[in-house]
Formats: structure tokens, sequence, C-alpha cells
DNA sequence: TTATTAATTGTCAAAATGACAATTAATAAT
DNA sequence: ATTATTAATTGTCATTTTGACAATTAATAA
């Protein structure tokens, strides 16, 4: 029997870094820890990678398990792998960051783990390096945002544009000029503009668009430029 | 004492696709492996991670030792961690692309290791993942480079804009017109003009160029477009 | 002197960009 | 009923960037 003798092995987790947005600012969906050390302690959402899973499956699995929702958006950040990162015993942890419809979150919401949305900007320290991890996915959304049509996974069904563009606003921590953003994210063909409005922010009220998804799925690989002076 | 108790434990593995440029052609560098089970098969550079690096200094390590080169343009690329992937045990290994100049590692070659590059079209089957890998790594070089100025890691301090443009068009397997190349090339300041002329490749020669580090330190983050009508 | 070969450079119309503020639709106040 | 207020929506223009296109140049070979 052939066997890799006498390499190390060690533990190997996921976490994710849960992305929202309540129509007007960037949230973070963070836990309380469940299990020693730092128990009680915020952190992202996280799990051993188990025996017949990979880690994809692994972070599928905590996100169902802790916000009751499937097909989220996900996406491999990087691996966390210095030695002393977890105190007990080597753990290397794969980052992911998943986007969010918050509405759809807080209808499935679970109270097996207390989990809470925090403004990105007020959150709480984390455990461990998960606040390098935050750090990183912030910068990997952004990153990723000003090239693909991602942030429509953060919103409803039915949104309006200045819903659209604040998203575009907080996550790139930048104002865009009204005009120019709805004259580009127009000419993406991506937007379908429906009869309906949302009243509840103004007088005057803002038409709802929906995503055309056929297209979104085509041209998802296709750049975007919405942010001017893109200089990540 | 804390422990995470009965969690599974696994091997974690990092291994690179390294690319190279021979002035003309894209190549991988490739090795027999040195373990069962397949020895002597063709593979990607790997190896297993040890107790007290992170899996960044294990590729290093890893490519130091193989090639003789420090300071590579190494980058992560994603985990391959299904549970069969590897037929002995389960082993988890991070991916990475690593980008070097073909002639630096000619005159660093240590025969410990029996390696040899491969025009990227005529590799070998290689074992295990290896084959996906090296799929993933060119699409992600691809992308990279038509966002970041990375391909110059694979040219020498002095090189032609043919040979650059080359070097695109191999990577993105497309012609580009060399007018607009030229224009949008020189347009990035990321150039400067040599004195001296490359004549090996034709008669009129060739003007040698060199990089300007301190622009291209500075602006590494900003983006190109040297492909027309890009699609990724 | 001419032929050959590859490197280098220029023009132009169309599209995209960024900077800029007026108009519109609704409700609230007078 | 008219006016004030608030936020949504839309338009212009000069500049820059883009993509499509081929002629010229510098060297050696014939």
């Amino acid at each position: 029997m052939i066997e890799y003798s006498s390499q190390p092995h060690y533990l190997v987790a996921v976490d994710c870094i849960v992305f929202g947005f309540d129509g007007a600012h960037l949230k973070i969906l963070l836990v309380k820890r469940g299990l020693e050390p730092e128990i009680n302690k915020w952190s992202l959402m996280g799990g051993f990678v188990g025996s017949n899973e990979s880690p994809d499956d692994a972070a599928n699995r905590v996100l169902k398990k802790m916000t009751g929702l499937e097909g989220v958006y996900l996406e491999q950040m990087q691996i966390y792998g210095e030695p002393k990162r977890d105190p007990i015993e080597r753990t290397l942890s794969v980052g992911y960051f998943a986007l969010i419809d918050i509405h759809k979150y807080e209808t499935q919401l679970n109270d097996d783990y207390k989990a809470e949305w925090f403004l990105i900007g007020e959150r709480p320290k984390l455990i461990f390096d998960h606040d390098q991890m935050v750090a990183d996915a912030r910068k990997k959304l952004r990153y990723k945002a000003s090239l693909h049509p991602i942030l429509f996974e953060m919103l409803p069904k039915q949104f309006t544009l200045p819903q659209l563009q604040n998203l575009f606003e907080e996550v790139n921590d930048t104002k865009i000029d009204t005009r120019n953003f709805s004259r580009k994210i127009t000419s993406t063909g991506l937007l379908i503009k429906l009869e309906e409005k949302d009243r509840s922010s103004s007088k005057k009220g803002a038409f709802y668009f929906k995503l055309d998804k056929k297209k979104y799925k085509a041209d998802f690989q296709a750049f975007l430029n919405l942010i001017p002076n893109l200089k990540n």
C-alpha cells in the first residue's frame, strides 16, 4: 500500500464573508461563535470541511445551515494558512465571499444560530484573522463589481435606479454622477423597466427595474465600466 | 486543553503552473513526478505544505528548490479539494500560477529534478486533476493579463515590441493590430525605449525596450485594455 | 541598384467618457 | 388653487479613446 509517509495533516475549514444591502447601506452577516476557543465572540460563518465534501460544498452547506438559503452567489477568495492563525491547532481556512438578498434571508431566518447583520463600518472586532478576511473580501468585491454585474445578487427582484446606484457607491465608497451612471447602466441592456414605482422613499417615486436574466447570464463575463477613473 | 474533537485532518499541498515565453510561444514547465503513485509521470511542480510554513511559503519553497529562482511572480489561483482527487489519500491542493523569465531559469537549471519546458499546446497529459489546473491557470492568466501588466514578468530585461505583442497574442490566442497595440502600450508610459536594436529576427532590427519599474509598481493595479473586444 | 523582409508610424470616423444642471412628477404647505 | 419642496429623471457638449485601415522606413540580400 502506497502512502505519503509522515507528512503532516491539518484541519481545513471554510469561512464566509456574507454581504447584503438594505437599500441604503452595505451590511455583513456575522454569527456568535459556538465553540471554544473564543466562544460567543463574533465571527464569520464557518465550519470544517467534511470527509465527503469539497471546500465549495462545505461553504454551501454552512450557508444553508445558518441562513436557510441555497443557490447563493458564492466565490472562492483565497486560502488563509499561516501556521499560527488558529491558536488551538493548525487550521487552514478557505475564504469565500457570498452575496445575498437581505430580504430573502430575513424570511428564512433561523434562530439556532445567533446571526446578525452589521453595517459594514460598525461591525465588531472579529476572532482570529477574520478582520483581515473581511478587508480582503471588500477589496475583492469592489474589484469584481467594477468589472462584472455581480451586485445584482444583493438586490431584490425589483429595485430602483437610485437603489442600484447607492449600492455601487457603497461598495466603491465613492459618489457617482447620476446622469452618467444612468446612461451607462442603461446601455448594458441588463435592465428591464417596469410599470410600477417605488413610492416609499420620495414623493415622485422611482420606477422599478428588474434584471434581464438571459442577458445577465450571457454577458456575465463581459466587462462593465461603471466606476469612472477606476484605480483599484 | 481545548481541541477540535474528531474533525478529520487532511494533507495540504501546493501545485504551481509555471508559464514562460521564449519570444515566440507560451510555454509551461513540467516535472517528472518523483514519488508514488504515478511516479515518473509528468506533473506540475508541487509539494506538501510543511508544519511551519503557509501555502504561499510552500509554493515559493517548491519553486526555489526546483528552479533555483527566488522572488518569482506567484499568484494564488484556487484550491482543489474534491475528496477523491488524489487516489491514495485525501489531499487538498492550492493551485498557483507562476510567471518566470525563461532565460533566467535556463541559467539556474538544476538537474536534480527532471524539468522540461513544453509548448503549451504540446504538453503531455498530466496526473490527477493537473490538466484542469492548467486550463484554469490559462484562463486566469488571460483574464489578469487583460487588466494588469503582469506579462512583463515573463520577458527579459530588454525586449522588443514585436516580442511583447507576440506574448499578448499567445496568451489571448488572438491577433492584434500592430498599430493599435503600439499606440496603446506606448500610452501606458510603462516602456522606456533603448538605443540598441535586436537584429536577430529581422534585417531592420527592432528597438529594445525596458520596463519603467517605478511606473510599473505604481500603476500595477491600474487597468490596461490591450485586447480589443474583450470577452473573457 | 533593386528586391525583400520585418519594423514602425498616421489618419479618420465612430463610440465612449466625464463634466455639467434643467426639467419633471409627485406631495406638502400656504 | 397655487406655490413650495423633494427626489427622480433626462440632455448637451467637448474631449478622449477606440477600432479599422496601409504606407513608409531601415536594413540586408540579390
